[in-house]
DNA sequence: AATAAATGACGTAAAAATACGTCGAAACAT
DNA sequence: ATGTTTCGACGTATTTTTACGTCATTTATT
């Protein structure tokens, strides 16, 4: 395997980089949404949630949970999915206030400034 | 041209999807950190910066333009790079903390912010 | 005016991300 | 046991991103 390009930079930008790409999809947003928004964890189909096909949808939710955002159990045919509370303080570590952001998810309005 | 499948969802997550997709790469996040950590303005070759093709670097700093995160204004043969205070404020106002962020790159303390 | 230096524009190959169809395993229902 | 539901695994086509070589343009320099 050749070696990869980013592999040329500083770990710790490597490292903010990736948490940075799985939050850069719509898809990704609108599931920690959805997660984030409720009490509990979810146990059902996120993919009803997303307009997007099972099969992507899955995608997206490995995605996540490579980047330690999400947790998925098993339980009996089902699995539950919830935020992973370590990958969202690692997020309010690094300046990134989940919490506003999906405050400002809603009511959120792009203006030329 | 077929609809995009991200018109599928809300705005609003399209948009913050498209800054965090701004910011999910080593490259522009270096080049964010040199500029961020400058009291002025930056005029020369930010190429040497990074360690990637002079070609590449241009393309990295054409999304972050786009982005809206950086500003580069020609001053006779050479081009002055700056950060966008406007696009800095629009990641505070998400809830992304680019000072904070800063700090947990290398320490650094903007005056600014 | 001719040359060099800086930098964006264009084209393109390679790599990665995205999207989805299909299959299979596990748990539940009948 | 048989069928159904749930959901991850695998394969793959399409699109997008990444990376870079080459050329063009603009401004300094001689």
């Amino acid at each position: 395997m050749p070696q990869a390009k980013t592999d040329l930079f500083d770990n710790d930008l490597q490292e903010l980089a990736l948490i940075f790409k799985a939050l850069g999809h719509p898809a990704r947003l609108q599931i920690l949404k959805f997660l984030g928004n409720r009490d509990a964890c979810f146990s059902g189909d996120i993919t009803e949630i997303v307009p997007l096909g099972r099969t992507t949808v899955n995608q997206h939710i490995a995605e996540l949970k490579k980047a330690g955002l999400i947790k998925g159990t098993i339980q009996g045919s089902k699995t539950n999915y919830c935020l992973n509370p370590c990958g969202i303080e690692k997020l309010t570590k690094l300046g990134i206030d989940f919490c506003t952001e999906l405050e400002n998810i809603n009511n959120f309005q792009s203006k030329e400034c």
